[in-house]
Order: C-alpha cells, then sequence, then structure tokens
DNA sequence: TGTAAAGAGGACAATTTTGTCCGAATTAAA
DNA sequence: TTTAATTCGGACAAAATTGTCCTCTTTACA
C-alpha cells in the first residue's frame, strides 16, 4: 500500500509529534528505536519532512525534530504520504493505466474509485494529534 | 497499490477470458500488446498464473493460453492478486507492524481496516467475466 | 519424420527501493 | 575557543522488482 519510506515517515511524524507535545526534541536514534526502523534510512527520510515543512530541525547540541506545537493538529496523515509517496495513492489507476478517467476507465475502475475514496477520506481526515493521543492513552503502538 | 507484474496479470486474465469466451487462444506476444505491456515479462507473470491454475497454457503449434469456460465465472480477483502479490494487501498492517493485531493496534488500525475490507471486497465479489463482458461491450479498457 | 510454432525455464541486466557510511556544517555549553 | 552533540548531504551498497534473452521441450501438421 505504502512504501516503506512512507511507512517509517508516518511513525516517525507520530512520534515526534507525541514528544512534541511535552516539549521534547527528538533524534533520529531514539525515534528509529522507537518505530523499529533501519536508523540512517530513517534520517534520510526525516530530511525530507523537513524539506516538506512537515517537521523542523534543530541542528547542533540539543538539537533534533520537533514539530510545532500549534501544527500538530492541522497536519494531515495526507501530507506526510503526499511527501513522500507523491498522490498516485489517490488519483492513480489501479491497474496502472497512465491516467485514471472516467471516460476511458479500466475494467476495476467503478469498484475501485470507492477504495480510493475510502482512502483518501481516511488520510485527509485523520490528523498527527488524534494519532499522537492515542498512542499516549496506550490504544495504538507504533511497534509490535 | 498492486506491484507491476500482478496489475499485468490481472489485465492478462481478462484478456484471455474475453478471448476464451469466442473460443480462441492467444499468445504473450498479443497479450501484450494489448494490454501495453513488455512481452518477455508478460511471460513469466502467465507462468505464474499457470502454476497457480488459473490460466491453461497449451504448447507446441497452435498452443497459447486460455482459461476454461466454466471457470471464468468463478475466478476472481482475488485469486489472481493472491497469486502474484500474496495476501498481505488484505491482511497486512498499513503501517507495516508485522502483523495487523486489533489488540495490539497501529494508530491507523480502526480507519484502516475500512479501506482493507472495501478493498477486499471488490477483490472478492468481482469474477473475470463480469470484467470481460465490459470490455466486449466497450465500457472499458485495458489500455489508454 | 521433419519443421515450424508455440510455452517453459534459467541466466542475466536494468531500475527502483531500501539501507549504510562518512565528512561537512551547525550549535550549545564548558 | 574548543569540544561534543547534533542535522545535512552526497556517495555508496544491498535487495527487490522489473525486464530481456536464449535454449529447451512440446506439439500440430505437411
Ligand atoms: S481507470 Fe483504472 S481506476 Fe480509474
Ligand atoms: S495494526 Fe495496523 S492496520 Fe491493523
Amino acid at each position: 500500500m505504502f512504501s516503506k519510506a512512507c511507512e517509517y515517515g508516518i511513525k516517525a511524524s507520530i512520534f515526534i509529534a507525541l514528544n512534541s507535545l511535552e516539549h521534547r526534541r527528538v533524534g533520529p536514534k531514539e525515534i528509529s528505536k522507537e518505530i523499529n526502523s533501519p536508523e540512517a534510512f530513517t534520517a534520510k527520510i526525516l530530511q525530507a519532512l523537513v524539506r516538506n515543512n512537515i517537521v523542523n530541525s534543530i541542528k547542533g547540541a540539543h538539537g533534533g525534530f520537533e514539530i510545532d506545537k500549534k501544527d500538530i493538529k492541522t497536519i494531515m496523515l495526507a501530507d506526510i504520504v503526499n511527501a513522500i509517496d507523491g498522490d498516485n495513492i489517490y488519483k492513480g489507476c489501479g491497474l496502472g493505466l497512465q491516467q485514471c478517467n472516467a471516460d476511458k476507465p479500466c475494467p476495476m475502475h467503478e469498484k475501485f474509485k470507492l477504495v480510493r475514496a475510502e482512502l483518501k477520506n481516511l488520510l485527509e481526515s485523520t490528523d498527527l494529534e488524534s494519532l499522537a493521543l492515542d498512542i499516549k492513552l496506550g490504544e495504538s503502538f507504533l511497534k509490535n
């Protein structure tokens, strides 16, 4: 469904948000440990999230990654997925036609667009704050 | 969403079904032309579909691929996807946790399982015959 | 029985994705 | 001002996916 990079990016963002709510910065080492991902690769993904203005990085001693507290409830999963995997998952044809076009649809189009819409709804209606709070309450987990 | 191999496998199956309904066998060359896929790679995928008893192959002169007419309406998209991509798309966690487990869910679990169920429903309720007939009626297309 | 038309299968190659490493730049604090 | 802790960026490496090619086997038919 999502690329590994995207999965790591989402989980990292949630973990950073969780910590930013308590004014703690976190680094790649702690993040990759908490989300069970390779550290160096995770660091690369964090760079991408920084470039896309989803997380902030503070260099130097006592640095790390954080998310502006006021932004945590407005950053949607869709923003993260878009930054890393692009928008093909929303807009692309399920059978890989060059473009999904209702006027010349693939055989799966009618049914597939429902799945895509459900996914789009999920991603566009879910913000980082709610996900972070679920973790905090022990109702969900970032690794198993 | 699906791998290229799976996309080609689905489209090839539909095209073979379409022809089998009219008692024509087709080969990799014609198939790859009709579904706009690389010929040799498509041939590899056809082998996999044969091994999984989804299509039959007849070797030798006048050979080619076909699907038993009586099977066309009982072969579901799910069978093809399963044969090529496995069942991760139905059962796997959206955030890549080793297993999707409602007792220790990832933060996306509650919403993601709806998307997955919608997809599962699509794949398990769609048979090759209906897809092939849509093509035949000019209501859908295998390339653009 | 010979030949041409097919699929099967293995080796290989290209590309993309995933992952690692290291030096440079930045910053806080001693 | 030095040092240690940190992110950044580029080069590199490994693995997975996608794609190609060639030979072998099978089969229909002249
Ligand atoms: S054309 Fe394939 S999903 Fe719309
Ligand atoms: S645990 Fe992630 S989708 Fe169920």
